[in-house]
DNA sequence: ATGATTTGTTAGGTTTTCCTAAAAAACCTA
DNA sequence: TAGGTTTTTTAGGAAAACCTAACAAATCAT
């Protein structure tokens, strides 16, 4: 297994990829805002564990291993920042708070979070309850309270 | 700020306070799955740091800064562990997974799951969205799909 | 093509968090 | 209270991430 932070290097390694087609240290440096002896450091450990190809003075790129790993966590981030706008947090505070939490989640976890983003995306229409949640935020008021006969806190 | 773990320790010590009344560096242990000398090291840090009171071979306490910290994050462990219960991860998952997402979430972030969290709960009645969305995690299908007339992915 | 600049690497050091093994204190029980 | 058990503490060490300072390689520009 490896830690959140092996994780972030081959992720932040993955985007780069894909945005300049190569990889310098120095670039995995600034995306993750860290020195670059830390990220000569991090990527001999990942070479060594195969997670990426690295020679001295040339660039990094990502094994088939690195790349599957790198992948998903990549979908785990943008799945949990879809769930975190859904619910309104701003589209940067939920970029930042993915970061966090797109490590060591449980599959059931990841999985009903997903789950719960198509179940939105893929509604016929905005979702009445959502424009309810929104009322709700701003209001602290159920839209539609008082409306219904029974009138439990929860099933 | 406090680290991770020292938050850990603090919602630790807290929980057995709850429990037990007093404290041992056992105990601690125990609740955390390390070893006894890691407790102390860490009590050791935390009572430097005025976060707990801690004597030789007597009880750990916590502090009024201590204590406010503790209570912080239990309240984020709750408010976590419960929307994810309402998104129908399993109640163990629910709480180990709480533990990773407890710390280092924007307060915007926890203003918006308490939200959700509060929303279902206050409703006046179960919400039919989520039996919908029940319907829909086991079926892949959506309950009203084809009912509605515009039929648009999202917004 | 050589000197200046940028980039990358090495060396050495720090902090956090954990560990094992061994010593010390506290405790129980006969 | 003496002996044995449990608990706590100390000592010493390891791994993961990070850093600065100094050196080396590569690149660029005249």
């Amino acid at each position: 297994m490896l830690s959140r932070k092996a994780e972030d290097y081959l992720e932040a390694i993955l985007n780069i990829t894909e945005e300049k087609g190569h990889v310098r240290i120095k670039d995995i440096a600034t995306t993750l805002g860290v020195r670059p002896p830390s990220v000569v450091e991090m990527v001999n450990r990942l070479d060594k564990k195969d997670m990426v190809e690295y020679k001295k003075y040339d660039g990094v790129t990502l094994t088939k291993d690195g790349r599957a790993i790198a992948i998903v966590v990549k979908e785990r981030h943008d799945i949990i920042k879809s769930f975190l706008e859904i619910i309104n947090v701003p589209e940067k505070i939920a970029d930042l708070d993915a970061c966090t939490m797109e490590h060591e989640l449980h599959a059931i976890t990841t999985t009903q979070i997903k789950n719960l983003v198509i179940f939105v995306k893929d509604a016929p229409e905005y979702p009445q309850w959502l424009k309810h949640f929104e009322d709700f935020c701003a209001t602290g008021e159920h839209p539609c309270a008082g409306k219904e006969p029974g009138h439990k806190t929860k099933a």
